[in-house]
DNA sequence: TTTTTAAATCAAGCTTACTTAATCTTTTTT
DNA sequence: AAAAAAGATTAAGTAAGCTTGATTTAAAAA
């Protein structure tokens, strides 16, 4: 609310919202079509909110409707949703790096500081953070021209195959009560694992890291990814 | 607009401008009693806006309102605001040591961030920065608890004697250009200085910095603060 | 002291982004 | 294929924070 506070930044700071929300889901999911059900849901608002705002996201070209089916970002809409991204993941790197901020508080404070920085000042943390590929949760940070670079050959360690050396590659969107426990039990970018057991009853799975068996759900392995080990296998 | 976003955060925005601008405008002036006028002036909004606001604050036990007089911040809205003071002079001091962003552009830059960061954090930045006492400008840093701490020997230019050595303590609320016109001039905090001649013509004074004479108008010589130099006098 | 001017307040109205409730449309289940 | 459930849309209404214009009060000038 500074700026030019008193000419639409209210308005500027949920069109943010709602943007960057969209691009995260789409990227998540894998779709381009993103229901508005999820967006209620993530934002936590009705879906009136959601539909209404959808409306005015239409006319400024960010964004189409599929009515009923779904909204998809336009290019415009994606610009913006990546620069978002971009700004939040690398304020997330800054705390984490810089200023020691715990793993799992990192991304609350993110979610605000990203509205309030201009391009100018993150490209500046950027360089003094060495131009970081990924971010503390090893999701990749969009460069200034949009590009977003998946690690190609990560799966989620519920597809991994057992008994073979994976180290963890990505934690996908979880919020800080999980980070903390992953991160309790061992559980950061980089650590290296195998999957030793698996159950068919309720698909969970069993993995040995530094030593230890941790047990984790399907859910949860389905949000770790993985890389196999190039080295020692 | 996240967090409790959708429960009331513009409404805290607005709140936190207004009080900043009260707790600034009342250090400044040195007056507990704030004029309406002053406020619609500096946050650029009608008088009629003022006067509904402060109602708002009133009620909230932010501020007390002396009818047709101007308002006053009660105990509550001074931690408030000498909090928010706090938060901006940090992020000068950071953006200006830590990410080199130049001197001119620190404070709007910090306007934005100053509203996105817990308390924590500034904390943890302070704590980065080793605990500056005074932000890039020369303006004093409210601890934690919300001491603000004047150098009470500082002087604005306009009462300096001629010919006596003086340094730069502090630029009071200067707009960008301004602050970019100095610096160029040669102006930081701790330069040396001495005053060489007084025109009453337009109260304004010429001044010796660096073995070169600079004129300063009046009200930018009442702008800028100094201390007599103890040495080589 | 009276008049003039400046500032504060009140009144009415606007926009944004929400809400709930009712109504469609699509998808899922039977 | 029909019925049920879930999701999207519309309609009506709310609160915050602004606007302009009219009115009241205080301060400054005559």
């Amino acid at each position: 609310m500074v700026l030019n506070y008193y000419t639409g930044v209210k308005d500027q700071l949920a069109t943010q919202d709602y943007i960057k929300s969209i691009a995260t889901l789409s990227l998540k999911e894998g779709v381009d079509i993103v229901k508005l059900k999820w967006m209620s849901s993530k934002l936590n608002v009705s879906n009136a909110a959601v539909s209404d705002m959808v409306k005015k996201l239409v006319k400024d070209g960010l964004v189409l409707n599929h009515a009923y089916k779904g909204i998809e970002l336009t290019d415009k809409g994606w610009v913006l949703g990546r620069r978002l991204i971009r700004h939040h993941r690398l304020w997330e790197v800054f705390l984490h790096s810089t200023l020691n901020v715990p793993w799992d508080e990192i991304h609350d404070e993110a979610e605000h500081l990203e509205h309030a920085a201009s391009d100018a000042l993150m490209d500046r943390i950027d360089a003094h953070l060495g131009f970081p590929k990924v971010d503390p949760h090893g999701n990749p940070i969009p460069t200034v021209s949009g590009d977003v670079n998946f690690n190609q050959s990560e799966v989620p360690l519920s597809n991994a195959e057992n008994n073979t050396n994976y180290h963890v590659t990505r934690f996908e969107s979880m919020d800080s009560s999980v980070l903390n426990f992953l991160s309790s039990q061992g559980f950061e970018i980089g650590s290296a694992l195998q999957v030793t057991q698996r159950f068919d009853f309720d698909d969970s799975l069993v993995c040995e890291l530094n030593g230890s068996s941790i047990q984790l759900s399907s859910r949860m392995a389905n949000h770790i990814f993985v890389v196999e080990s190039k080295t020692m296998n």
